[in-house]
DNA sequence: ATGAAAAGTGAATCAGTGTTCATATTTGAG
DNA sequence: CTCAAATATGAACACTGATTCACTTTTCAT
């Protein structure tokens, strides 16, 4: 049930490494370009090349397969943002360059984002997780940034997850739906709405 | 494929339509609480109280039946928006009373919300139309607003898609994770982003 | 070198369920 | 009232794919 239980399956040699790796990149491609259901544990092992009993020596379940991707991909979105925001001056423009970071890696991997949306279904503890980690990372951030005086004092939980939801649903407008439009300039129409807000200005 | 196809299907007497209705309302209990993959068209049946091919006189598949339920789901999320800003002095208050009502719908209608989003993968193409038919009427609606000099100018289009995100996720964490936080209070702080963003001001 | 543990194999099992169809019943217009 | 059209029925069909298991092969510490 726990994230602990497969430790009980992990590999012992080099080769067992190997092979659950080449599971779990095979799994990245059919989930993602089949989605949970259509995606069959056959076709992964025979994309990764190994026999279908093989599968089982290192998940339970095909869901327990999932859930070890959710993890994964969690993890690549946030380290491929965090290294293309390490550089920014203060808050505001991380921001814009974090939306602009997460807008390219959604077109580059749309079977990623598709698997952790569809995790909501599958894996809802994977998923949970997900935005509840990135959502406790964010609400650190705000607040650091509120002290500095770089942006102004507000209810950085409720912040967090109404970021979140504007680049995620900016994720899936201008990222996955539409490959044209220019992510440098959404982003950068997105962080002036976060910045200043819609308000009217005297 | 289009929305059409199910007319050829549309009852023709009023037992029909009363049959129909009840497979809309058994769908919506089923498909709300197992998800589309775990519920099934015989529960869904047994449920409305008719037989198992009684079904097939209305849906072509238990996919096409999802896809109605999107629409009917949809028209009303927004349909209870509407009618709780109709009040609403301007489009600030706008905002904040129907994040309110959004939470407050959430909360009523768990299974309600779970279908939208899981048709994603289900139905994308309604998934789609019920995102661009809510960004359409709120492009137009902002704009009216920077008309009145409600709000600034900007793009509306971004702006429709990232309060949307915001909503979404607000809904997520604060309508269906968490019964105990005060709607109200939530939408204030969300109100107060959206109004005046995030920067230091002066 | 060697043998116990680890890893690999794929045919067979098993369970579920979406859809069809031949037939029975009900409806409502004329 | 009558009968053709509409609706209802549920057993049978068709197909899929997750998981198990008895067995073989490979690895690596001793």
């Amino acid at each position: 049930m726990n994230r602990q239980t497969n430790i009980k399956k992990l590999p012992k040699t080099a080769r067992g490494r190997k092979t659950r790796d080449k599971l779990l990149q095979a799994a990245e491609v059919e989930f993602g370009s089949q989605g949970f259901h259509d995606a069959s544990v056959s076709g992964i092992t025979q994309q990764a090349g190994v026999a279908l009993g093989t599968f089982y020596n290192y998940f339970e379940s095909k869901e327990e397969l999932y859930r070890a991707l959710v993890g994964y991909m969690s993890h690549r979105v946030r380290s491929w943002i965090a290294e293309r925001i390490a550089d920014a001056p203060d808050r505001i423009s991380a921001e814009r360059k974090g939306l602009q970071a997460y807008l390219e890696f959604v077109r580059e991997h749309p079977g990623l984002y598709r698997i952790i949306a569809e995790a909501e279904f599958v894996a809802n503890d994977a998923f949970m997780e997900h935005y509840r980690g990135i959502a406790r990372a964010y609400t650190a951030n705000l607040r650091a940034a509120a002290e500095r005086n770089e942006i102004r004092d507000g209810d950085s939980e409720v912040w967090s997850w109404a970021i979140m939801g504007m680049m995620v649903f900016l994720g899936m407008r201008y990222g996955e739906w539409d490959h044209i439009t220019d992510p440098a300039e959404v982003a950068r129409r997105a962080s002036d709405l976060l910045a200043n807000g819609i308000a009217w200005k005297e």
